[in-house]
DNA sequence: GAGCCAACTTCAGCTAGCTGAAGTTCAAGC
DNA sequence: GCTTGAACTTCAGCTAGCTGAAGTTGGCTC
């Protein structure tokens, strides 16, 4: 049996925390896998704790209560997630899907709470790794409220070439528009567009920015 | 001079300090009014600290490149505001505006990390404070990503009916209209659908909410 | 109490983007 | 190499909600 000691030390919670602290942590996670497709966790389950993905692709999503779904984050190896719910302590603020084969570790919510009373530079961390959460959040809100589909995607496309996630098994084009908050058609239409504007290239496995910069005018950034 | 104590032990930041610690943070503290309509801070200025409203209403918004507003939030006398920043020692991320006469204390940045790293209970405060906006801000989007602007103003109203800083002064149809990224004409017009239903009634300066339950089921909740 | 101005309301016209449908492509299994 | 099905593309039609314009209201100032 693997020990997530590597993942931790390269997950920023985790920075500058004394090794024998870091035992500690390691030595109660717990290691688990999912099949493509699998729910990992339902909205309003009760917390489980904090997850470090060692591999494979995950979505965190909201349901409307007519079924249609809002992908928050697409995330990958090495990222966390349901750090919320893992430091309140409450329900879990949406749903977690594999979208790919997953194997992650669990950190559990009781052993985290304490180790963040005693371990000031693991508070420490969470702050800021929290204010950093905002800051995306409100990037997010920036974008749904005050600019079109078309500069959603732009954005979009600009993330992915920085974040390798963000691409790849499970990522499809109705999993972008469920991220930017739209249609698979409307998806394939926009590409359209930013491709006979000389912004990118694209067939139906790959996208290439042919123009950062003017992708980037269209993103306007 | 008035001292900053009483709004201090109110705030859920200083929940359970040492009254010592607390008087070490009040004497440090700033003293700021400002008029309606002034701008406290624009989005991307080097950060001042951590603001406590003692009197007046503050939005927090952003602007899109063609000056199109999105606020974020609408805040009152107890709220704080500008916590990100003060925590990460970052830029402003959104732009603050007195929305009437504003008197309010500044709690500097240095001074809140310097006790941050000494005051253990502070930390986790900060924490539980953070993972609290983080859920509102899910929500936030959750609300833009996948609900009409008639459930989005809806859910304000039951918002409104609860959190006084809400509404009064400075709360126009253009505000409303900024927060649900809409427009007033069509804030003015859903306010005439939902009064329509049986769920409110309204005149120029004030919105009753006539039956709670029918508003609640239009909001989706 | 007259006049002014910002906020509000209503309406006609327009458009971004959704919906549903039909056709295409391609990877995987047999 | 044939079949199947999921993902993708394209298009025609529709609608929520925006835009601009015109008219109303009511609190302030003098």
């Amino acid at each position: 049996m693997p020990t997530p000691t590597g993942y931790l030390t390269a997950s920023p919670y985790f920075a500058g925390i004394q090794p024998d602290t870091l035992n500690s942590l390691a030595r109660q996670m717990v290691f688990r896998t999912f099949p493509a497709n699998q729910i990992i966790f339902l909205e309003g389950d009760p917390c489980e704790g904090l997850w470090f993905i060692q591999t494979g692709r995950v979505k965190i999503s909201k349901l409307n209560s007519e079924g249609v779904e809002h992908v928050m984050h697409i995330l990958g190896e090495g990222n966390s997630f349901n750090d919320i719910a893992a430091l309140d302590g409450g329900a879990c603020p949406a749903t977690a899907t594999a979208l790919s084969e997953v194997a992650a570790w669990l950190l559990p919510h009781d052993v985290l709470a304490a180790h963040l009373l005693q371990d000031s530079q693991l508070a420490t961390n969470t702050i800021r790794l929290l204010a950093t959460r905002v800051r995306g959040l409100v990037r997010q809100i920036e974008d749904l409220a005050l600019y079109s589909v078309k500069v959603r995607l732009a954005r979009f496309l600009l993330q992915q070439a920085e974040n390798p996630a963000l691409s790849g098994v499970g990522v499809t084009r109705a999993t972008i528009a469920a991220h930017l908050a739209s249609t698979p058609q409307t998806v394939s239409t926009l590409l359209r567009e930013l491709e006979n504007d000389g912004a990118i290239q694209f067939d139906r496995h790959h996208i290439y920015i042919s123009d950062a910069e003017r992708l980037r005018g269209i993103a306007a950034l």
